[in-house]
DNA sequence: TCGTTTTACTTAATCGTTTCAGTAATGTAC
DNA sequence: GTACATTACTGAAACGATTAAGTAAAACGA
């Protein structure tokens, strides 16, 4: 016996079939005895939870409980890149953390998945998931694992990757938010914009572009946060092939003080940024007190995701908010509520708001 | 068709047997067709594909193929308290990422199960969780779900919560560390400490406590970085029971903010607040803020775990420093290397070391 | 040409439950 | 005392695969 009676030996598989055998029952009065107490006396059930005690039986086996009724008590969560990635990304925690009420509020595990992002090691992992449904986060357009998913015909719901018939969906008018952001620049009097954007190709590997052709972006998100950024700039009048967009690798800090610092380097440079998360604007931040520029006195810089830090950071950012966790929450109950029999709450686009805080101002 | 031939109905289960008998073949050559290649000639492997595609088979069914083959290819991890609080702790979240860096590299998925705190809905998640094995994680001394998870007889690691014979512990050395923490503000001159510690027991409601009874911690960190102040302000001479404790019900910036509220309301106001996690630090740091008390200059302030954010304050945090990442990856890996035969990396303590920023100095 | 391998499948057992459809035994109604 | 429920179990068929062992046919060596 170890410390409080509790040991942690890892034993060989012990079956309802065998404590049956010890008491002398069939296999059934066992199943019976976890499942349905009405179904045997109140004393031959206690018999059987002592036998099993004593056996080692630790209940029916989850695996084939689950094959059996056809239901396993977990919903997937696939998620574009690697695990890793996603726990440094507050905004996507926070929408793990939406998803997460659901599952528990419904009883449920949430099985994490990563996708097939660079360092994807095995994408049978999606496919062998033992799962009773999936959300689908943030996979770039052509992801295969995408229909790997659909092909298994499990209840799924999709987050911010519209476009697939009798799914549901749910997102953000990312188009829209991205325009109100660049409209509250230029109505603050910038002219000269750059756009610190999430990387566009799947080959991409960094570095300077413009916003003249927004459509080559493989990630719904990115392309139309774009699309968002050139119509407010087109609309002011301004020469949106001019406007510089500087791709990064991942959302990142690191990467947004790299392209804050591309962006920055410029022969004219630009007096407002234009970030696609908080993420990439918190790097942007710290490479503009590197470079000594005030901000919002030399440099405004416009976030997107507002993440509880983004009202700690100094100046305070000013960004598009958007809830990542009523976005997890919806997501999940959706799909909680399919795998029942339950009617599902309604699938769409969450609200969104540009939160105006210290890091915005007229050009100095 | 859906857009770009996807579509997501969710279908009727298609076995491998339709498959089988809509080729006149035998299930097991379905099964070889996907498991082993070299069972069957190529043209009639291409043929069980075809036939695949067109009944709407996506592959052996997972919770099957699971059953028969006695693995899975997923981890539980398991957390004390509801997973939305989970992620709203960064220490957590890196705990997690250092797990998830493991089990990718696995090729296994990753299931989050809450503990038995507070609002848990579901105890039976866990011993009904499909996976080959499991993480603990910050689990309560007296968590009954400890006790589920170890009659299951799968491999488990323990993290923070040493005890358990024959199942390996990752943790640090917290009464070490918490001294080390203690033994720096005394060094510095202070004499007037607080503490702003963890909850210490399951019914508790907040509020003031002194350092006189670590024991009755029921979570063993808290109690070992109790008895590591403790030990710290005795061995300095000062009198451990007029050293205010200051019990939060979570380890949140709220909480903090409370405590320190709470702590600095009093009559002989401490110099110094020892806090047990940094996530209560910050919380700290606000309140002094508003009190318009100086920090360093009027309070210091030492936290516990040395999250990302932990340098970024202002001022940035004088903290314990402790790898979660690397406590997830070693649980992780330890976990992954006892589900196949492989050596274990050996388990045990990770080094912890005082960071020394600018929220601590002499008093003033 | 005969015996031996190899190739390409099939058969049937198994993984560990759950559950439907019984069947005796006991209890109730009149 | 007969008819009808109710109680307390059992038997056997799923659930959807995997896999060891077996078999017939084709290929091969000498």
């Amino acid at each position: 016996m170890g410390v409080k009676g509790k040991e942690g030996k890892v034993g060989r598989r012990v079956t309802s079939k065998e404590v049956a055998a010890a008491l002398g029952v069939s296999p059934a009065t066992v199943s019976n005895a976890y499942n349905r107490p009405d179904q045997l006396s109140p004393l031959l059930r206690e018999k059987v939870f002592e036998a099993a005690r004593e056996l080692g039986y630790a209940g029916p086996d989850p695996v084939a409980r689950s094959l059996r009724r056809r239901r396993v008590g977990a919903v997937g969560v696939l998620y574009s890149d690697r695990l890793s990635y996603a726990f440094a990304d507050p905004a996507a925690v926070e929408f793990f953390e939406g998803v997460s009420v659901a599952t528990e509020e419904a009883g449920l595990g949430m099985l994490l998945l990563p996708g097939s992002a660079r360092g994807a090691r095995d994408p049978e992992a999606v496919g062998n998931a033992v799962v009773d449904g999936f959300v689908i986060y943030c996979m770039a357009d052509d992801d295969p694992l995408v229909d790997v998913v659909l092909e298994r015909r499990l209840p799924v719901v999709l987050v911010d990757h519209p476009g697939v018939e009798d799914v549901p969906y749910v997102g953000i008018d990312d188009e829209g938010a991205a325009a109100a952001a660049a409209e509250h620049l230029i109505g603050l009097g910038h002219r000269r914009l750059g756009v610190v954007s999430f990387e566009l190709t799947r080959q991409m590997t960094g570095g300077l572009a413009d916003l003249s052709r927004p459509e080559r972006a493989t990630f719904g998100p990115s392309r139309a946060r774009l699309r968002g950024y050139a119509s407010a700039i087109r609309q002011a009048g301004l020469p949106v092939s001019e406007v510089p967009v500087y791709e990064c690798a991942e959302s990142t800090r690191e990467e947004g003080r790299v392209a804050a610092e591309a962006l920055l380097g410029m022969e004219s440079r630009p007096t407002a940024l234009l970030c696609m998360s908080d993420q990439l604007a918190f790097g942007v931040l710290e490479a503009a007190r590197d470079l000594g520029l005030s901000v919002p006195g030399d440099l405004s810089v416009v976030g997107f995701d507002d993440v509880a830090e983004a009202g700690r950071t100094s100046p305070p950012l000013t960004t598009v908010h958007q809830s990542h966790v009523e976005k997890g929450l919806l997501a999940g109950r959706i799909l909680v509520a399919r795998l029942g029999e339950d009617e599902p709450p309604e699938a769409g686009l969450l609200p969104t708001r540009l939160i105006e805080r210290g890091s915005t101002a007229p050009p100095g």
